[in-house]
DNA sequence: ATAATTTATTTGTGATCACAAAGTAAATTT
DNA sequence: AAATTTACTTTGTGATCACAAATAAATTAT
């Protein structure tokens, strides 16, 4: 009997449209920025057929949208929008953080306390970018003990959304200072108080981007 | 000076993409139906390249799962998945519903309770599917009144994971009662009683999974 | 008979092409 | 100089094909 090690190699369309997500996810592209079959197939360099298909699913995901003329871009935000995505991480964040809490071991925390580190270097350093990537691998690395994968996927479908926005605005504003609610954040973990914990992710998400928007 | 009227006509996918995702929303399809690329072009008599656009934008969706080989196929959720996802909806729906509140006028409870005699007549004729489909429709006749969009586009996201596996849960139970609790529902809307409809929405949804699931 | 192997069929992936619609730049007219 | 028309380029859509991997069916061997 021979056995099957299955390789499963990810189609190559899997690897552009993962390396596309997270490149809006963080805020690579600006809001409004389009994207074309032909362009990204040469990017990549293969032919149009994956390309649309990564174009579409990230669509579907509303990481961008398409013009009425079948065109694909970044999703400009009005306000109205944006603050209804911002006020979905304020319903979703807590909860899967709480039922992150039960087994938010030292660990993890010690992991969170140096991923805060590389924010304030980011901050010190005013680059943007990075400084969106940490901040949401602080929230992720406490969400994915939750184990409530959809519930993740709905969150970072958000973040996804938000993405290119976000951008602009640390850009506008300027990244001053490094988010004051997750000490907090942590210190409620380290003594497991869920009502404390809830209330301090709530306040880092709403507090994050009522500095933003003003 | 010529003024345009932009018909933009929905392309070819769209359709499909439409009326495929409703039919799995409302159960039409059971958890693990696979469906392939030649079979659905086939069934709507277009070349592959629609086909397979649609099924990867379901895949993203979550209506389909694929296979680590590729297939695609309804998703057959594990009990905890589809606790999660009722859960879910236990905290997004009280939320968009308590948004709706204040725009929900007398038209709207009359036309919900329209809606709920379709229920109740459902129940009677031992139909499922329209059964699901009517009780969809009187959430999202509230939900629509939120004027949140991307709120109810995670609500509608996770009807159509659940969609499949509800309808097999109803098949096995039997649809036996109307929903009691959405009479409940429409007198917290005509007193505008914000507390008493995010607790009605909430046993709604809670009650409605656990009958089923026991 | 049952398990293992071979053969045949089905299936998704990626490439290439024609085509129409949309966008852009240039030219013409007013 | 402004507006309109024309010509040109870019772009997404859908169709068809070859190919390899996976599944199903048939065959052989134990």
């Amino acid at each position: 009997m021979v056995i099957d090690i299955k390789i499963s190699e990810p189609s190559l369309q899997d690897k552009i449209y993962r390396e596309l997500r997270q490149k809006i996810m963080l805020g690579d592209l600006r809001p409004g920025h389009s994207l074309t079959l032909r362009g990204l197939a040469q990017l990549y360099d293969v032919s149009m057929t994956p390309a649309r298909e990564v174009l579409r699913r990230l669509a579907a995901d509303g990481a961008l949208i398409v013009t009425n003329t079948g065109r694909f871009m970044t999703p400009i935000l009005s306000n109205d929008r944006l603050e209804e995505l911002n006020a979905l991480r304020g319903l979703l964040e807590p909860e899967i953080a709480a039922r992150a809490l039960p087994r938010a071991h030292l660990a993890l925390i010690d992991r969170m306390q140096l991923i805060n580190s590389r924010i304030a270097q980011a901050v010190i350093q005013k680059e943007p970018v990075s400084y969106v990537q940490a901040n949401l691998e602080f929230h992720r690395s406490l969400y994915l003990r939750a184990q409530a994968p959809a519930m993740l996927a709905l969150v970072e479908n958000i973040w996804l959304q938000i993405g290119p926005t976000m951008r602009v605005l640390y850009e506008k504003i300027g990244v001053l200072e490094t988010p004051k609610h997750h000490v907090s954040i942590l210190a409620a973990l380290k003594s497991s108080d869920e009502q404390k914990l809830r209330l301090m992710i709530q306040t880092d998400v709403t507090n994050g981007l009522r500095m933003l928007i003003r």
